[in-house]
RNA sequence: GGGCGCGUAGCUCAGUGGUAGAGCACACCCUUCACACGGGUGGGGUCGCAAGUUCAAUCCUUGCCGCGCCCA
C-alpha cells in the first residue's frame, strides 16, 4: 500500500523525522560485522564554530560517500567529532569573562580550565546540531573530543615517545610570538600581508677614530623596524664588499644605548641592496638570527628588548635608556611607542638621514609597502621572539609521507596539489607545537630545581626518573593540530590495538579542503606513518573553497557570507547538498549560485510529483532488487537506461567526480524517466509497466540518496511497505542488459515526437493538434514500433491515425524519424512557402555536414593515418546526412 | 622572484585530438487528467590572443595578455 503525498512538497516537514528516526534506530552504522570496513574520518570541526558553508561542502562530500558505500553494503564507518581549538576556544571564554569585567587571570589555571569545560558543556554543540541539520550520516554514538581521556592518553604517549626518539625536543630560537594572545604559534599560523610602512635611514658611528675607505666616519643602515635598533648586536657587510673591508672587525658605537657593536662580515648583506650595510638584531628577526648565530652569538647571549607583550623592556646589559622602559613596540592605539621615540632621539642627535623624495623634499623616512606578518587568530604584527619553545623534527617525520606520495601509495586527488604539497613537505621547518595558554593539552615534562627535563607519560614517572628531586610540570600546552594530527587512529582507540583499530585503520579516503592540506592532512600523514607504521589513507581527496556570488572569498567583515542554515531553510538540505556535489569538480572553487540551490529544490519537487503519479497509477514499491521481467519495448528501455545511469554512476563515485555522479542521476531521473518513460506508458500502465516503472523509481531513489536522503528516504517509505528503510538498502543491481532493439525503437519514438513538435511550433500549429500520417514505405524499425507501441506513438506524436500508402495531394508537413518519413496533409491549415522554408533550412544543413564529411573523406591523409574509428564514424555520420540531405529533397520536391 | 590554477553561450560551470554541452537567464507556444518549483520549441559561442606539432586542435607545445591562489 503506498501513502499519499501532499500536492506540495515541504522539505522541512521530513528532514527532522527521517534524521532523528536514522539515529535513534542506530542506522549510520548497522552491525555488519561480515562486510567489508569502509572509513572516513571527518575533520574535526573546532568545538566554538558554527556551521558555514565550507562545512556543508566538505560535509556533504563526505556524507554522499559514506552513504554510497553503506548503501553498496560495506561496513561504512565515518568517525566524527570536535576538535578543542586552543587559543580559539580559550578566547571565547575570555571574552565571556570580560562581558562581567572579569578576567582569565583572576581564576586560577584548574578554576578557568573548569570554566572552559562548562562553556563546551553548554555551547559546545552547537556544530554538531547543525551537521544533523545537512543530513550528515556520522556514527555519533562514537562521537569523539580531541580532549576525551582516551584521546589525551594517546597526545601524551606519542609526545612521550617522540621526545625518547629525539624526535622532539627543547630549543631556544625565534619564535612567531603573537603578543597579543600572548603565546607562540606557528609559521603555519602567520599570514604575511603587505601593509604601508616606512624605511628609515641612520648614521651607526664608528668607534675609536676609525673611518670608511672614503673618509666618511660613520656607517650608513636603513631600517624598518628602528626600535629594534636597541638591542642591535653587530653591523654586518659583504665579506666581498670592498667598500667596507677596512671597517670589519672594528666597532661601532651604537647610538641612544651606547653599546658597542663590531662590523662583521656575513653574506647576508647584500651590497646591492641600499648602502650594502645591514644591522644585526638577532633576538628580533629570523635572518639575523642566523647571523648572530655565524658571528658567535649563542641563542642564550642575544639581547631581547622586549617582554611578551611588546613592550621594551631591559636588555641584560642594563644600556637601555630607562625614557624607553615600559612603550610599546610601535605606535599603537594613536599612542607613540618606541619606534617613534628611537626616530625622534636619533634625529635630534643629527643621527637620521632624511629621505630626500622627487620633489627634492626632505622627510624622515621613505615610505615602502612592507610585508609584515600577522598572526591568523589574534590579527596583530608577529613578533620574532626569543623563547624556549618545543619543536617536532618535522623533517624526519616528513620523509615517510613524501615516499608514500611519490610511491603512489597515498594518492591526492586532484594529482595537481602533489607538487604543492612536495614543496612544503621537502622545505619543512622544525615545527613548534607549545602554547602559552592554559586550555589543551599540558605538555608531559617536568623540571627539577636545576632546571633538568623528565618527559614522562605522568607525574609518578617523572619523578621516578627524578631521583628525588622537586618537579615542576611544563606550564605550556600543546597545539592543537598536534592532537588532531592523530584523529585517523586515536579516534579509533590507538595505542590499544583494539578491533575497531584493526578494522578501520588505515581509513579509506579522506576529504577535506586544500587550505587544510598543510596544518592537518600532512601532520596526519607524518603522525599516522611515525606512530603506526602505516599510512592514515590511501587516498586524500582535496576540494576548493566556497565563493561568495562575486567570486570573493566570504568574510565576515566583507559582509558577505552565505549561511548555510538559512540556504536549508530556504530550499530544503537535499537542494544544498546537491547543490555542492554538482558543483564539486574537483578542486575548482564553487562559486555560490542561489539559483541553482533553487533549482534542485525543483528537481525534489519534480521527483515527488513523478512519485504522485505512480501512485496515483498504482504503480508502488518494487518487490525485487533485480529488474523485473520485461516484454514491452519501453519497459526494456528503461531496464537497459538504469544499466547505464548505474555504471556512469559507479564510474563518478569511483573516480570522486561528484559533479559527473549529481548529474547522472539528474538527468535520468529528469529527462529519461519523468519526461520520457512516464510520457510513453501513459494510458497503457499494465502489470508489467507496473512492476518495470516501480522498480525503476526505487532504483532513482536508491542512486540519489547519497546526495538528497531526505526526499528519497521519505518517497521510498511512501511508496509501500518495505523491508528496510532507504538509508540501508541495496544498492542497484539489475541484472540485465541494454536491449538494442528496445532502445532502437525507443529512440525512433523519441525522434519522430521531436520532429513533429518541432515541425508544429515552426509552421504555428498547435501543439495539441492531433492529425492524420502517412507513412509510404515503413522501415522494418517503423512496422516494429507501430505494431508494439500504437499506444504511445498515437499518445506522443498526437497522430489520429497513420495510414501505410501514399498520401493525398495536397499542402503537407514532413518529419522524419530515422529513415522514415511521414506525411502529414495540412490543407487549408499551413502555408506551403513556410514549410518549403522549413525543409529548405534542414536540408541545407544536412547538405553542410555532409560536404564536410566528404571533404575528410577524400582526404588520402585522413582516410590512411587516422584512427579506424574516427574513419568509421566519418563514414556513417556522412552516410546519415547524405541520406536525410535525399530524404528532404523528396519532401521538398513533393511539395512542388 | 618561485610554484599552481583559471580564462568555453548573457551568468555559473562541464567537456573531448575529429569544428562544442548542462543548469539558470532569454524568446515563442502550451491552464495536455504528476508537476507552472511544470511541459514544449528555439535563438545564442571565431572554446583569451598568436605561433607551432598533427591528416585534424577548443583539447598537445611555446610565447603573450588578463585573473586568482600559495610560497619566498
Amino acid at each position: 500500500m503506498t501513502t499519499e503525498l501532499d500536492k506540495t512538497f515541504d522539505p522541512a516537514a521530513i528532514e527532522a523525522k527521517w534524521y532523528s528516526h536514522w539515529e535513534e534506530t542506530g542506522q549510520f552504522r548497522p552491525e555488519r560485522p561480515d562486510a567489508e570496513p569502509f572509513t572516513l574520518v571527518n575533520p574535526p570541526p573546532n568545538v566554538t564554530g558554527s556551521l558555514h558553508i565550507g562545512h556543508a561542502l566538505d560535509n556533504t562530500l563526505q556524507d554522499v560517500v559514506v552513504r554510497y558505500e553503506r548503501l553498496r553494503g560495506k561496513d561504512a564507518l565515518w568517525v566524527v567529532g570536535t576538535d578543542h581549538a586552543g587559543i580559539a576556544t580559550q578566547m571565547v571564554v575570555e571574552r565571556e569573562l570580560e562581558k562581567s569585567q572579569d578576567k582569565r587571570t583572576n581564576y586560577s589555571r584548574e578554576d578557568f580550565v573548569a570554566k572552559v569545560w562548562e562553556w563546551k558543556a553548554e555551547s559546545g554543540g552547537t556544530i554538531t546540531r547543525q551537521l544533523r541539520r545537512l543530513g550528515c550520516s556520522m556514527d555519533w554514538s562514537r562521537e569523539q573530543f580531541t580532549m576525551d581521556p582516551h584521546f589525551t592518553r594517546a597526545v601524551v604517549k606519542v609526545f612521550v615517545d617522540l621526545y625518547n626518539q629525539g624526535l622532539i625536543y627543547r630549543d631556544k630560537r625565534l619564535v612567531n610570538w603573537d603578543v597579543k594572545l600572548r603565546t607562540a604559534i606557528s609559521d603555519l599560523e602567520v599570514e604575511t600581508h603587505e601593509v604601508k610602512g616606512s624605511f628609515w635611514h641612520f648614521r651607526y658611528p664608528l668607534a675609536d677614530g676609525v673611518t670608511t675607505a672614503d673618509g666618511k666616519d660613520y656607517l650608513h643602515v636603513a631600517t624598518t623596524r628602528p626600535e629594534t635598533m636597541l638591542a642591535d648586536m653587530a653591523v654586518a657587510v659583504h665579506p666581498a664588499d670592498e667598500r667596507y673591508a677596512s671597517v670589519i672587525g672594528k666597532e661601532i658605537v651604537l647610538p641612544l644605548t651606547g653599546r658597542r657593536i663590531a662590523v662583521i662580515a656575513d653574506e647576508h648583506a647584500d651590497p646591492e641592496l641600499g648602502s650594502g650595510v645591514v644591522k644585526i638584531t638577532p633576538g628580533h628577526d629570523f635572518n639575523d638570527f642566523e647571523v648572530g648565530k655565524r658571528a658567535g652569538f649563542a641563542a642564550g647571549e642575544m639581547l631581547n628588548m622586549l617582554d611578551a607583550d611588546g613592550n621594551v623592556c631591559q636588555t641584560s646589559d642594563g644600556l637601555v635608556p630607562a625614557e624607553f622602559l615600559g612603550l610599546h613596540r610601535f605606535r599603537r592605539d594613536g599612542v607613540d611607542g618606541a619606534r617613534e621615540l628611537v626616530v625622534q632621539r636619533l634625529k635630534e642627535a643629527g643621527f637620521l638621514i632624511p629621505h630626500v623624495d622627487k620633489d627634492g623634499e626632505e622627510h624622515d623616512a621613505e615610505p615602502r609597502v612592507i610585508a609584515t606578518p600577522f598572526g591568523d587568530r589574534g590579527g596583530v604584527v608577529i613578533e620574532p621572539w626569543l623563547t624556549d619553545q618545543w619543536y617536532v623534527d618535522a623533517e624526519t617525520l616528513a620523509k615517510g609521507p613524501i615516499e608514500a606520495v611519490k610511491t603512489g601509495k597515498i594518492e591526492i586527488v586532484p594529482k595537481s596539489w602533489e607538487k604543492t604539497f612536495f614543496n612544503w613537505m621537502e622545505n619543512i621547518q622544525p615545527w613548534c607545537v607549545s602554547r602559552q595558554l592554559w586550555w589543551g593539552h599540558r605538555i608531559p615534562a617536568w623540571y627539577d630545581e636545576e632546571g633538568n627535563v623528565y618527559v614522562a607519560e605522568s607525574e609518578e614517572e617523572a619523578y621516578a626518573q627524578a631521583c628525588g628531586h622537586t618537579l615542576t610540570r611544563d606550564e605550556d600546552v600543546l597545539d592543537t593540530w598536534f592532537s588532531s594530527a592523530l584523529w585517523p587512529f586515536a579516534t579509533l582507540g590507538w595505542p590499544e590495538q583494539s578491533e575497531l583499530l584493526e578494522r578501520h585503520y588505515p581509513n579509506d579516503l579522506l576529504i577535506s579542503g586544500f587550505d587544510i592540506l598543510f596544518f592537518w592532512d600532512a601532520r596526519m600523514m607524518m603522525m599516522g606513518m611515525h606512530n603506526t607504521g602505516q599510512i592514515p589513507w590511501p587516498r586524500l581527496y582535496l576540494h576548493g573553497l566556497v565563493r561568495a556570488p562575486d567570486g570573493q572569498k566570504m568574510s565576515k567583515s566583507k559582509g558577505n557570507v552565505v549561511d548555510p542554515l538559512g540556504l536549508i531553510d530556504k530550499y530544503g538540505a537535499d537542494a544544498l547538498r546537491f547543490f555542492m556535489a554538482a558543483m564539486e569538480s574537483q578542486g575548482r572553487d564553487i562559486k555560490m549560485d542561489e539559483k541553482r540551490v533553487e533549482g534542485y529544490r525543483n528537481f525534489a519537487t519534480k521527483l515527488w510529483n513523478a512519485t504522485r503519479f505512480c501512485q496515483a497509477n498504482g504503480i508502488g514499491a518494487s518487490q525485487s532488487v533485480a529488474a523485473p521481467e520485461a516484454t514491452l519495448a519501453v519497459n526494456k528501455w528503461i531496464v537497459g537506461e538504469v544499466v547505464e545511469t548505474l555504471a556512469e554512476l559507479d564510474k563518478a563515485m569511483t573516480d570522486l567526480r561528484f559533479d559527473a555522479a549529481a548529474n547522472a542521476v539528474y538527468h535520468f531521473a529528469w529527462d529519461t524517466f519523468c519526461d520520457w518513460y512516464l510520457e510513453l506508458i501513459k494510458g497503457a500502465i499494465d502489470a508489467e509497466t507496473k512492476a518495470v516503472a516501480g522498480w525503476a523509481l526505487d532504483q532513482i531513489l536508491v542512486m540519489l540518496h547519497p546526495f538528497m536522503p531526505f526526499i528519497t528516504e521519505e518517497l521510498w517509505h511512501a511508496q509501500g511497505e518495505r523491508p528496510y528503510d532507504l538509508i540501508v538498502a541495496k544498492w542497484p543491481e539489475p541484472e540485465a542488459a541494454v536491449d538494442a532493439v528496445a532502445k532502437a525503437e525507443i529512440d525512433w519514438l523519441v525522434d519522430l515526437t521531436r520532429s513533429i513538435r518541432t515541425a508544429k511550433n515552426e509552421l504555428g500549429i498547435a501543439p495539441g493538434a492531433r492529425l492524420a500520417a502517412w507513412l509510404s514505405e515503413p522501415t522494418a524499425l517503423a512496422r516494429a514500433v507501430m505494431a508494439g507501441n500504437a499506444a504511445a506513438l498515437e499518445r506522443l506524436a498526437r497522430f489520429s491515425a497513420i495510414n501505410i500508402g501514399t498520401a493525398p495531394e495536397g499542402a503537407a508537413m514532413q518529419v522524419g524519424a530515422g529513415s522514415d518519413t511521414f506525411v502529414i496533409p495540412l490543407g487549408g491549415i499551413i502555408d506551403i512557402e513556410a514549410e518549403k522554408a522549413r525543409l529548405a533550412k534542414a536540408l541545407e544543413a544536412s547538405r553542410k555536414e555532409a560536404k564536410s564529411l566528404e571533404g575528410r573523406l577524400s582526404n588520402a591523409n585522413f582516410v590512411e593515418r587516422a584512427k579506424p574509428e574516427a574513419v568509421e564514424k566519418a563514414r556513417a555520420d556522412h552516410a546519415h546526412h547524405t541520406a536525410e540531405a535525399q530524404r528532404l529533397e523528396a519532401a521538398l520536391t513533393r511539395l512542388g
